[in-house]
DNA sequence: AACTCCAATTGATCCGATGAATATGAATGG
DNA sequence: CCATTCATATTCATCGGATCAATTGGAGTT
C-alpha cells in the first residue's frame, strides 16, 4: 500500500515526499509498469496509491510534464507521453539560452562537433523530395535577405529549419534531437541580430547552400566539413575572433 | 501587478496559467533578472505578482525545481541555482534510461562521437595529479574485476568514475555534461551486468588501460581512437554484434 | 565573546471547494 | 439504422486556507 515509502528505502535519501513522488513515476516509466501514451490512474487515486496528497502529487506530476515525460488534459486524464528523445531533450534549449553570455561558446562546440557527423550521416540518407525543400528554404531566405528591411526573425526561422530537416535524416534521432537543441532560439536570434553586416549574412547563406551541394553530391565528407566550417563561423562570429581575424582570414 | 498575464501576450498561446508562471520566471532568469545564488521573493509574494495561488506557485516552482533550475531550503527561501551545464543537462540521463530497450544505441552513438572528442581534448589538459587519480581508478577495477563473485556495482561506478574524470578536463563544461549523461546509470549497470563472460570484463578494462596510456602520452590523436574503439565496443556487445562478429573481429 | 534558547520566517504538506474542459451516453431528428 | 445534439459525469485546473517542520536571527545567559 504504501508504495511511496517503500521506494524511499530502496533509493537514495529521502528528500522530500514530492521528490519521491517523482521518482517513484520515473521508475515505473523505466520499469515499464508505465508505457508510452497509457493513461495514469486519477489524481485522487493515485495520490492515494502513493501515500500522498492530491496537491502533492500533481506537484510531482506538473515536474513530470514540465520534462515532457507526462501530459495532462483537463477533462480527460493523464497520460505518458511517447518520450521520444526529441520530445524529452528539448528542454535543453533553455539550458543553452541562459548561458548565452559565458557559454554560448560551449554548446556551440558541441553543436559543431555533432552537426557535422549529423550532416555527414544524412548526406546519404535524406532523401530527394527533402533535398528539394532544402534548396526552397535557401532560396527563401536569399530573397528574405535581399530585401531591406531584411526580416531577421525569418531567417533565424529558416536557418533553424534548415539544420533541423537535416539533422532528422542523420537515423539518429537522439543525434538530430541533441544537435538541434544545442543551440536554443535565443542563441539562434542573437547570433542572427548580430549580422548587422549584409556581407555577414550573406556568407552564411553561402556557407548553407555549400552544406546543401554535398549533400546533393551524396558525399559525407564534403557535408561534414561545410558543416562543421558553417557552425565555426558561428562561433567565430560571437567570440569575436570572426570580425577582425575571421573576415581577414575569409578575405 | 498582472505580469502574468503581460507575458501571455507577450509570449505564445496560453496553456495554462502554471506554464504561464513557469516560463515567466524562465524568462527572468534569461533576461538577467534573477542571477545564480539569487533569493526569490517568498511563496505569498511571488504568487501574488504573478497573480496566481500560492499552490499554483508551488507547482511552477517545483517544475523548475526538478530541472535543477530553482532550489528551495525550508526555512530559508528559494533560491536560484549556480545553473552550470553539469547540473542543468543531467536530467538527460533519465531520458537516457528509459531508452534503454530502443534507443541505446542511439545515445551511445553520439557518447561515441562526444567521448572521442572529450578525451583528445583532455589529452593535452588534464593534469599530471588527475593522471595518477585515473591510473589508480584503473587498478582498482583490475583489482575488483579479479576477485571471485565480481561486484559489478564497483565496477559501475569506477567506470563512471574514469570516464567523467576525464571529461571533466576537456575544457568545455558543456561537452563534460553531456558526454556525461549520454550513458545513465541504468545503461551503464546493464552493460557491465550482461558481461558476464569475464573475458569481456578485462577487454573492457584493457580498452580503459589503452585510453589512459594515450592521454599518459599526452597524444590527443590515439587518445581519441581508443575512445571511440572503447565505446564503439559497447555499443557492439549491446546489438549483440560484439557476441559473434565482433569477438570473431578481435580474436 | 561564545553559547543556548525562543520566536519569527519560510517552505512542505495536506484538505476541501469551485471552475473548466472533455468524454460518454441518452435523446432526437433524419 | 445512422448521425447529430445535448445533458451529465468524470477529470484536471486553480484557488484559499490550515497545519507542520526546518531554518534563521536575535535575546538572554554564562
Amino acid at each position: 500500500m504504501r508504495t511511496a515509502t517503500l521506494m524511499v528505502t530502496n533509493g537514495e535519501a529521502d528528500v522530500g515526499v514530492i521528490e519521491t513522488a517523482i521518482d517513484t513515476i520515473k521508475q515505473m516509466i523505466i520499469d515499464g509498469e508505465l508505457r508510452p501514451g497509457q493513461k495514469l490512474p486519477v489524481e485522487k487515486n493515485l495520490a492515494e496509491q502513493l501515500g500522498v496528497a492530491r496537491n502533492t502529487l500533481r506537484e510531482a506530476v506538473r515536474a513530470l510534464v514540465a520534462m515532457r515525460v507526462l501530459q495532462t488534459r483537463q477533462g480527460d486524464g493523464t497520460y505518458v507521453t511517447s518520450l521520444s528523445p526529441d520530445l524529452l531533450l528539448d528542454g535543453m534549449s533553455f539550458v543553452a539560452d541562459i548561458h548565452l553570455d559565458a557559454g554560448a561558446g560551449e554548446f556551440l562546440h558541441v553543436r559543431r562537433i555533432l552537426e557535422a557527423e549529423a550532416t555527414a550521416l544524412a548526406a546519404t540518407r535524406i532523401p530527394d523530395a527533402d533535398l528539394v525543400h532544402l534548396g526552397d528554404l535557401l532560396d527563401e531566405a536569399e530573397t528574405v535577405a535581399a530585401c531591406d528591411p531584411v526580416d531577421h526573425e525569418k531567417l533565424v526561422a529558416l536557418d533553424q529549419d534548415f539544420h533541423a530537416l537535416i539533422a532528422s535524416h542523420c537515423g539518429n534521432a537522439v543525434l538530430a534531437a541533441v544537435t538541434h537543441n544545442m543551440s536554443g532560439r535565443t542563441v539562434r536570434a542573437r547570433v542572427w541580430r548580430g549580422m548587422s553586416d549584409p556581407e555577414a549574412v550573406h556568407r552564411t547563406l553561402r556557407e548553407h547552400r555549400a552544406v546543401y551541394r554535398a549533400l546533393l553530391a551524396r558525399d559525407s565528407e564534403r557535408a561534414r566539413l561545410h558543416a562543421a566550417l558553417h557552425v565555426l563561423g558561428v562561433e567565430e562570429s560571437l567570440t569575436g575572433s570572426g570580425a577582425f581575424a575571421g573576415e581577414a582570414a575569409r578575405g
